[in-house]
DNA sequence: GTTACCATGTAACGTGTTACATGATTCC
DNA sequence: GGAATCATGTAACACGTTACATGGTAAC
């Protein structure tokens, strides 16, 4: 569960409303991330709660009954603390992304260390891809099987493209100057 | 929703009690697709309850009390609806890769149009981070926007994967012989 | 005035996850 | 006898989605 460190991401970048994270998440966070305006609601009453963010009443002339949420102290500790925490399974890439994003504004807190663990496991896996590949889908293929074979496929491909995009971000991550 | 459709899927290219179901979404299907087996015995009651399967209870020797369920006509009916129905948005991979499963046994249904559908939508969503690109990212960038840089190259990247795999798919699916 | 958009919420429901619970068989 | 695996389920909870509900402001 992460997406209030997402929007916690969000509100560094730019304290705003629920409904203008609703509609940046539709936007430069919804290239990779969504979240419906309810789900934004109840999250930041919780974290409203726990004293994560706080609301402030905007009640300027043009204003409607708008709050502008801020990221509180205890909020942004325990966005370092996430971003930090390497418990980052294969299929989270999600939330990686939510951590680079993270570590652009309030870091650089070190991530590189769990992308290579990451790319460890996405070469594993591809490498068992490629073993079924070799096995099941080798020579002439009838229809079925050439189907099947785009269904692997595309977990190759996604692997590699893991990779791929992992060793372009790399060098960035590791960068010490800039 | 599809995991029933995933079952069926699964079902047809091999009856099987919940406990193997739940072995092979760990394996061929798990490649792409995850069920707990609690999911899985929860939906296979459903679908008994509605006649899309039933359940032989298996009383061999060796047998405990396992189940072992088989797809019924008005099962495989819907699962032929659902496969034909192009309805899937840009997000649902997952679902294509279940049909192009189905289709590898039970059609060919016809699904090259939902893949030239998709694959559009994918086209304009890569232009779209283009055009993005372009305009925020552009000549020398420090450290955030770099890595900022990074998370919109995942979403390029995954776009430009998903349009080559199709590309490698649409013959295969367009092929009428064999 | 009416449409579009800004803005915030509640309620109900369905799905997914985690924990709990049970018991048989096979292998060492 | 004990551990691993086969096999099926229930219960509680968290999360996501859909529908409902309200009302202000700005533009035409």
């Amino acid at each position: 569960m992460s997406i209030q460190h997402a929007l916690l991401t969000s509100l560094l970048e730019q304290p705003s409303s629920g409904y203008g994270l609703a509609q940046r998440f539709d936007r430069s966070f919804g290239y990779f991330w969504q979240a419906s305006h309810q789900q934004i609601y109840r999250e930041l009453a919780r974290m409203a709660g726990a004293c994560w963010v706080d609301a402030e009443q905007d009640d300027s002339a043009s204003a409607r009954r708008r709050k502008v949420y801020r990221v509180l102290p205890a909020g942004y500790d325990e966005l370092v603390r996430w971003v930090k925490s390497p418990d980052l399974t294969i299929d989270q890439t999600q939330s990686l992304l939510v951590k680079l994003r993270a570590d652009a504004i309030i870091g650089p807190l070190g991530l590189s260390d769990q992308v290579h663990t990451l790319a460890g496991l996405h070469q594993e896996r591809l490498a068992f891809y490629r073993v079924i590949e070799q096995r099941d889908f080798q020579g002439d293929l009838d229809k079925p099987q050439r189907l099947r074979h785009a269904v692997l496929r595309m977990g190759i491909k996604q692997e590699e493209t893991w990779l791929s995009w992992a060793a372009e971000l790399l060098p960035v991550l590791e960068d010490d100057a800039s």
